[in-house]
DNA sequence: CCCAAATTGAGAATGGTTTTCAATTAGTGT
DNA sequence: ACACTAATTGAAAACCATTCTCAATTTGGG
């Protein structure tokens, strides 16, 4: 999807919510875009000045009821928030234990495949219904080692 | 690992640390091995009536540095801990939308081993060290479907 | 171009977690 | 057993990421 079809998307899901798609919240859906990876609060205000910070609390939670945005808990004590794989495609995450970034990475088209199929059959054992995953590899990041 | 085992493990990794296995932290390992998935501090402390919560906090975080426990994040706005997979085994999570629990499965050893294979050639890839994984199966569990 | 409703920004409030500090407990040498 | 010293504990205060409040501003519809 390229930014603009993804802004249009985003567009589509507020209107559905009866909620308007401001340039306050159009720059946040932006400064996700840029990170390689989910972004802490601190890190989107860094990246875009003109976002306040409670704005950016409050409509993070909007996307995120929304489907745009889906947040993430890592190690440190910041949540992390990136565009829905809806809008970007599905992904795991590189999580360095020194710096605690955390960055995208995705396998290749058939190992997902039979992941997938692993689990769900697991899930099933349990009587558990699987309706998505989280897979995060735990190391040192290429900057840190 | 029996639970006689996991104790003794346990003492020697504080005794190394240079820490006390005190009643109340014996009682804190206890309570992790009888949740069938990692607790919150309030599973903790209602599980076991004498253990006081700022005492669990703390105690937490001293098994956690001296690598007999780990904390966990996941959707809500509880930390969970549990053994360390040192002290137990390698397992993955299932974790529900519905109550929020969460519970314990693993896959078959292959599957696992393909799995590892996987991630540790995706990981260097990208110039990054794997040296964990956490994968979480997302769903609704048997009692809340 | 009004008006009603939604959104924004700054600061206050919330609540899980961490820290403080005096009281208690446990290990060490005698 | 007995002190002595250091580690641990418990209750309450402090901390701080996040959420909420409310007055001011902005938005879209008629």
């Amino acid at each position: 999807m390229t930014a603009i079809d993804i802004d249009d998307e985003v567009a589509e899901l507020l209107q559905k919510a009866d909620q308007r798609y401001t340039s306050g919240r159009k720059r946040l859906v932006s400064a996700l875009q840029q990170g390689g990876g989910p972004l802490t609060i601190t890190q989107i205000v860094a990246l875009d000045k003109d976002l306040r910070q409670s704005s950016v609390y409050r409509n993070l939670t909007v996307l995120e009821d929304v489907g745009a945005v889906t947040r993430i808990n890592t190690r440190d004590d910041f949540a992390r928030y990136e565009l829905t794989e809806d809008l970007t495609e599905h992904h795991h995450h590189l999580i360095c234990t020194e710096c605690g970034d955390v960055t995208d990475f995705s396998f290749k088209d058939e190992i997902e495949a039979s992941l997938d199929a692993a689990m769900h059959q697991a899930g099933a054992a349990s009587g558990f219904t699987v309706t998505a995953h989280q897979l995060d590899l735990v190391g040192t990041c290429a900057n840190c080692s």
